[in-house]
DNA sequence: TGTACATCAGTGAACGCGCGTTCACTGATGTAC
DNA sequence: TGTACATCAGTGAACGCGCGTTCACTGATGTAC
């Protein structure tokens, strides 16, 4: 709500009623979007969800494109906010880096299968809107730089020419991965748990990448990962740094 | 054509004539679904780019949903169909792995992209339609299955602890990654090079599954690779057996 | 503190547009004798 | 081969429905004095 940009999107609350209606309209999307899709996502769909109408729906956003826009900027903002606490190499002390990598790809399924609807929807509008592909392109070099910063930070090697490329390569493998495994689900469970989906793709990025990383000192002060972030849910901004 | 099934979806047409209109209507549902994706694809913009008319549509067939499930069991046949030709393990005889699993991989990229506007209407209608993933998962399996019997005729080990598993996430890892790829693109070239592409999958296959092929026996009869089969244009059925 | 007024927020019926679908009709093809 | 009829194929205007969007109106909140 702070980032200017932002105000071509929605028309900014005055009052805190029309703060909360607009959090409950964003929230109302997602589920509409997550159950029945882009084309079960009308706009009085949406505002019934929200136990609100049509003209308040009309009041904070100049239109059903608007509140599209305003959910995939909100996502990649979070997200990428996200990354940076979960990729933080103090997070991770201590924690072997194939323990590291299951967990935060464990997470990494989740997250994506909560976010189905509005990843579908992303993919359905990505051939009309050329700039939602710069913001995927700009998000996974974003997560990339992050992922080799921690591997660097561990001391861990990439048996590669071009690490950095190779990296990419990666994330990239991963997402679309799990972008396909999440959006072609719906309600239904697929066949391999997640457990196995996430230790698989640990396997991936281990074997892909050529990871090897140094012998851990033996510090007896070895703490226990801490539980990973969650990415705030969409009732709050998710702006500030990590602690 | 000649499977019975299909006719629940689409009118069996008497008369060559008829015939002709509807590979039309398909060609044009199809190039319209690249170009607009599945909200640009109406009924009458398919039927003007078809040079028909929306009455000769409704005369093939029952309704627009018979036209996408159409669409959507032919792409799985053909897929199928060419599947098994580029899999035959005699098709690749005295051409190293590496480089037979970049030619095919360096064709997908480009199958998939040309297919770019099916695949994002099945990704849209998927969380509708559950019989369409039971149609992905099901064409995984098939895949994977060819893959896996292609490397054991060649003698190639995979060092992996269940091999079949390890096959079928690596075809998955690489369909979500390019079928994102392709969806994401739009018009836009993406930034990496479709050969680059090719080759980094490759790598991950060798690595991800820890291929070693044995040595090869010096044969004098060393054939080049023939070009891979196209799959069919859609103007023609592909239920043929490969030759 | 109380009152008057301005602005913000919300409501839901109404409108117009584009879509999927139908249908009365015309033209082309095949068949019987 | 020619003619009469039946069926197949195609046309495009018309219909109805649901969608995005607007707007006249009511209610809530904030402010000036």
């Amino acid at each position: 709500m702070t980032s200017p940009h932002k105000l071509e999107w929605v028309r900014t609350p005055q009052q805190a009623r029309s703060r909360e209606t607009l959090e409950r309209l964003l929230d109302a999307a997602e589920a509409v979007l997550a159950e029945g899709g882009l084309e079960g996502a009308s706009v009085s769909e949406i505002a019934r969800r929200a136990g609100s109408s049509v003209g308040a729906f009309y009041a904070r956003f100049h239109d059903k494109e608007g509140l599209l826009r305003y959910l995939f900027e909100r996502f990649d903002e979070q997200a990428e906010a996200t990354a940076v606490v979960a990729l933080e190499p103090a997070r991770w002390d201590g924690v072997p880096l194939r323990e590291a990598l299951e967990t935060m790809l464990r997470f990494l399924v989740d997250v994506l299968h909560e976010k189905r609807g509005l990843l579908g929807a992303m993919l359905t509008r990505m051939p009309t809107l050329p700039a939602l592909g710069l913001l995927g392109d700009r998000l996974l070099g974003r997560v990339s730089g992050l992922v080799l910063a921690l591997l660097r930070a561990r001391g861990a090697t990439v048996d590669r020419p071009d690490p950095a490329a190779a990296v990419r390569t990666a994330v990239w493998l991963v997402f679309g991965a799990l972008e396909l495994r999440a959006v072609a689900a719906g309600h239904a469970k697929p066949r391999e748990s997640d457990d196995d989906v996430a230790a698989e793709l640990a396997e991936l990025c281990v074997r892909y990448l050529g990871l090897v990383e140094p012998k851990p000192a033996k510090r007896s002060d070895r703490r226990p990962p801490r539980p990973k972030a969650r990415p705030r849910t969409s009732t709050r901004q998710t702006t500030e740094q990590p602690s």
